[in-house]
Formats: structure tokens, C-alpha cells, sequence
DNA sequence: TTGACAAACTAACACTATTAGTTTTATACT
DNA sequence: AGTATAAAACTAATAGTGTTAGTTTGTCAA
């Protein structure tokens, strides 16, 4: 009766659907052996378990979020490229909830493995800072700031915590935070 | 044989007990009946369901966090409010690892009860910025600005996302990060 | 055609939370 | 003091996680 020819690509491609579709950032096996017409217990044939499972839906979010940010800042420079990469971040946080959920909850500090598939994340934020002429130290520094921003912002809005003030306009929240970045980074090389 | 006299309050005490030993945000119903030496369905003739187990200690949090806050702060004004509250800040959440993450993980878009308990944690913010003589509209960007730049470092240090320049002291980040949102403070109000 | 291997399956276990129904224990009243 | 009642413990069971072992099925190559 197998006309099933299941993969563990096809099992990846059909867990970042549903974890899109959700907004969650995990897919019961359950759930994911019963979209793809099969048992739980098959998709073993496949993954070693849902910690792996969970590794290669890591690296596909790494790749789109990777990507999504190059797209984003390519050909841009200093403040033009930082304000680019501010806004696809913000973009890519709300409109891939469950990916990026996933992307800021794989990690932990004992897992050397995430942390090495997350190094061309980190890439593109020390790209575009490498503009202003920092030095490595500086640098590590900044980037540090920038993400912390860009991330604390996504993940107090995503947590109701922005809810308070909820009349007051978040994407001018999010300007001003981008545009204090900017200002520092400014002072810090002398302007 | 019941020597037990188990009750809510002993339950919670527990709960929050195992969670700051753990570093995790959540305890499990098993493990916390076993050290209060009961069965686990017994818990339930004292809380309704682990929803609201969660509600209580993140309660706890809560009112642990802002008087942390407080108490760091007080006798304290502008700058040197904002600079103590930091420092608070990022102690706590080392500190009490367990609690902050579940005060940073339960509330939801969705959740207006848990938002409504969340309100104390975001006064204490508000507090300290209300010596700046901002307009309420300017206090409530300012406010997310810090927020997020606050959770975001905690989060991605934790995360191991600050991983990579390991070498680069993580202390002076958080410095250049609170010295960069206050000069943005201060250029707000024409310093 | 048969032998071998991959990939599906069934059955089972351990661990979650939770509910129903039963027994125990302590208290409160006659 | 003896008994009724209610609170709080229990046992047993269910449904949902992930996972393993062992078995069947189907396909492809010798």
C-alpha cells in the first residue's frame, strides 16, 4: 500500500508548514505523522528524534532569516543599511512567528551545535556594522546592542508586554529605538 | 496518616522553590508532589489545573521583581535611577533564572489576566522615567526602548547568542547599551 | 524467484496533565 | 463520647506527549 515514499525532507518541508501555519515553534509528532498520512512511530525511519527534527527546521529558519536579511540590506551601507535591516527583522519576526520562535528558543548556552548553525545569523549583523570602521571590539559590542533591541522589541510585543500603552503607535517606538542605536553608534566613532 | 496539611500556599512555596533551583520555568506536577510527599492527583484538591498554578507563582515573580526594582532604585532619580535599575534588572533574571523566564514566557497576546498582573513590573519603568519630564506619549516609547533593550540582552545571553565574541566582556555591553539609551533619553529633552 | 533491505506497521512503555470515584482523617455537633 | 460531615488524601483510569522493539510489507537486485 506504500505509496507513501516518505523523506526526511518531506517531513521537514511539512513541519515548517504547520509550525508557519500555527505560529508555534513545534509540531507535535503526532500531528506531523498524521498530515503526512502515516503512523507516528514511521517518521523514526526518518529522524533520530524530535531534538534532531528540531536541528533541521533550526537550519532552515537560520537559512531564511538569513536571507531574508541580505535581501534586505544588499547594496545599502551605514544607517541606510542598519534602518533596512531593523525593518526586515521586524518583518520576519511577524510574519514567521513560529520560525522565529523557534529560532530564539532552540538555543541554550551548553548546545555548541545551535550555536555554530546560528554564526551566519550573527554574520549579517556584524556585515553591516563592519561599515562604520569599528574595531573588532566595538564591534562585538554594538552588535551585541543592536540585537538585543531588535529582539527585546519582538519578544515584549510578542508577549503582550508593549500592551499597556497600546494607543501609543509601536513601529514609532521601534524608530526611536533604532534611531538611539544609530545615534550612539555615531558618537562612538566620533561622527 | 495524613500528617500532610498540605495546602495552596505550601504548594506554591514548593513550586517556586524548585524552579529557582532548576533554572527552569516550569515544574512538573510529579516532581511536586513527590517533594511535598503526596500523590500527584492530590494537588488538585488545592489548585484547579497548572494554568493557574502558573498564574500563582508567576504572581510571586512578579511582586519578588518590582521590589527588587524598587529597592534599587529608591532614593535614586534619572540617571542614576536608570543606571541602578539595570543593574537590578540583569541580577534578577541571572539570579533567579527560573523566575524571570516564566515572568518572560507566560503572557500572551491573548492573556488579558496575565497582562493585568504584569502591570506592577512595567510601573516600575515608568517610574523612574517620570523624572525626566517627558510627555506621557515620549514616556511610553522611552519605556519600550529600555524594556526591550533589557529583556533582549538577557534573552540572548541566555540563549547563547552572545556566545561568539565570548572574549568580549558581556558587562561592558550592557554598559555601552544603558549609556547609549540614555544619551537618546537626553538628546529627547534637549538635555 | 528469491533474498535482502528499507520503510511502513502494531504494540508497548514512560512520562506528562487531568478526572472520577473512594477512603481516610479531622472537626464539629449532639 | 459517638457520630455526621466535609476536607483532603488516596487509587484507578484516560488522553496526550515521545520513543523503542519487534513484525510485516513492499521493492529492487542477484
Amino acid at each position: 500500500m506504500s505509496v507513501k515514499g516518505l523523506t526526511k525532507e518531506k517531513i521537514i518541508t511539512q513541519a515548517i508548514e504547520i509550525i508557519e501555519n500555527t505560529g508555534q515553534s513545534a509540531v507535535s509528532l503526532h500531528e506531523l505523522a498524521r498530515t503526512l498520512g502515516v503512523k507516528t512511530p514511521s517518521l523514526y525511519n526518518h529522524i533520530k528524534n524530535t531534538k534532531e527534527l528540531q536541528y533541521e527546521i533550526f537550519k532552515c529558519a537560520i537559512d531564511k532569516f538569513v536571507i531574508n536579511q541580505r535581501k534586505a540590506t544588499e547594496g545599502k551601507t551605514k544607517d541606510e543599511a542598519v534602518q533596512a535591516f531593523a525593518e526586515a527583522y521586524h518583518a520576519f519576526a511577524t510574519q514567521n512567528k513560529g520560525l522565529y520562535r523557534l529560532i530564539m528558543s532552540i538555543p541554550s548556552e551548553q548546545d555548541e551545535m545551535a550555536k555554530e548553525m546560528a554564526i551566519p545569523l550573527l554574520h549579517t549583523v556584524v556585515e553591516i556594522l563592519s561599515d562604520y570602521g569599528l574595531t573588532e571590539e566595538s564591534i562585538a559590542h554594538w552588535q551585541r546592542v543592536f540585537r538585543a533591541i531588535l529582539h527585546g522589541f519582538i519578544s515584549e510585543e510578542d508577549l503582550g508586554y508593549f500592551y499597556y500603552y497600546k494607543y501609543i503607535d509601536l513601529a514609532k517606538s521601534r524608530q526611536i529605538a533604532v534611531k538611539c542605536f544609530l545615534d550612539g553608534l555615531h558618537a562612538e566613532i566620533g561622527e
